[in-house]
DNA sequence: CACGCAAGCTTGTATATACAAGTTAAATAA
DNA sequence: TTATTTAACTTGTATATACAAGCTTGCGTG
């Protein structure tokens, strides 16, 4: 199972611009320049130029041609880091406690999530995380069986899941969506915080070449936990 | 000037899901059925349900079909946009409430936060915003006044504060916190919500050439708002 | 040398078509 | 009646083609 023909084109343009080949501001190849060094169509090579442009990377004006965005973003999120890594960072330490490791059946919303059949068995860890034994996340995560077959027998004492899978499976892609949310009883629980209080949410989906490979559901204390990023335009 | 017709049938299935014909999670017509509906073909009517699912207001299945989204006004954390014509890409009616707009006396924290001398005099402005009638977001913003000497005299029912600044000192650099707070009584009752609620905030400090323009408080209520991003590796 | 126009190139919208892969409904067989 | 198979429908990827609109470059003329 390869990437199709405009996500390989998308990377190879990312590729490009990370590694500096094409600074802020440069040419990008036309469509048809595409179309030509990738042997596909120019809608084909359209579908990759139009999408990074919906996504801020590029920017496009008709008879002049297309051009890499003058943003560029040092946030954390863009990096995914591993917490565990982030926690040591600080001079802190990271422990974790497994609450769950087990098969489970994925009902029509997560099997689209994770791009499987519905009532497939995926991997479902759930997992708190502690910074000097005070808890800090809750990491809820369905991982694709087909993509990553051994995540169940992996020691999550020893290796975060994040690490497991960048090793395994490595990201070209993720999406996050942010949000707020009132504490659960049992979360609240959890965290040994009184309710009602506020938490911050994350819910990430990562890909890697073969296709989705894993969604995480991170829950924080409001209080415990924020997320920065750092833009330049 | 017309719209073109992929624009069309995008708003066409936004009022159909604001006037409620198509409730979350109820099957949206497939792209043959739009293509006869519109007389258009197929690929204009994917096209169209496509940019909204990238939007995040349907979910596609292949073989199953597309669907309304859980819906939640959704900003990106990769961009600096206008909230107003964040609302109007979605087909909805933007509207805010000037709150104050006042010069103030900055305490020390503040004044290292906009790079002023202590007890310098700058501009606050307080503006609760609206998405088709329903409060989403209380912007709390302190405005350099030796960058922007005017700001305070500027019509904000005509032009929101990001716009005007946008204009008179372009952004170079930015940063974001994002967290969770719990609702304050006082915020309950301005965005018609029940305590406790949970609240998404964002402080941004943003930059142009001469320096800190503006700090802002951005406060939203955590069922009605998120923040979101799609990275390509 | 400067200006205007035409040609070439590039993006933007749209259509028709084809095949792949998955889900759901209908038909058939046990 | 239930289970299985087949057909119909739906989304996903890809190609070829056409025309519109805008930008850039090159050429010709003054």
């Amino acid at each position: 199972m390869t990437l199709p023909k405009f996500s390989q084109i998308k990377q190879h343009i990312c590729q490009q611009i990370e590694v500096g080949a094409w600074p802020q501001h440069s040419k990008v190849p036309s469509e048809n320049e595409l179309a030509g060094q990738f042997s596909v169509s120019r809608m084909t090579a359209r579908r990759a130029l139009q999408e990074l442009t919906e996504q801020g990377l590029l920017v496009r004006s008709q008879g002049a041609g297309t051009f890499v965005a003058t943003f560029k973003s040092q946030s954390s999120l863009l990096e995914i880091k591993n917490i565990a890594e982030e926690i040591s960072e600080r001079g802190h330490q990271h422990s974790s406690v497994l609450h769950q490791l087990k098969t489970i059946n994925v009902d029509a919303e997560m099997a689209i999530l994770l791009n499987v059949k519905q009532d497939t068995q995926v991997f479902y860890s759930e997992i708190l995380h502690f910074e000097n034994d005070q808890a800090i996340q809750l990491e809820q995560r369905f991982v694709n069986s087909v993509l990553v077959p051994e995540y169940n027998q992996q020691d999550f004492s020893v290796i975060t899941p994040h690490e497991y899978l960048s090793m395994v499976a490595p990201l070209t892609e993720a999406t996050h969506e942010v949000e707020a949310i009132l504490a659960s009883a049992e979360l609240a629980i959890q965290f040994g915080i009184k309710a009602p209080t506020a938490c911050l949410q994350v819910k990430r989906r990562t890909w890697s070449s073969q296709g989705v490979v894993s969604f995480a559901i991170l829950t924080s204390p409001g209080d415990k936990y924020r997320l920065g990023s750092h833009l330049v335009f």
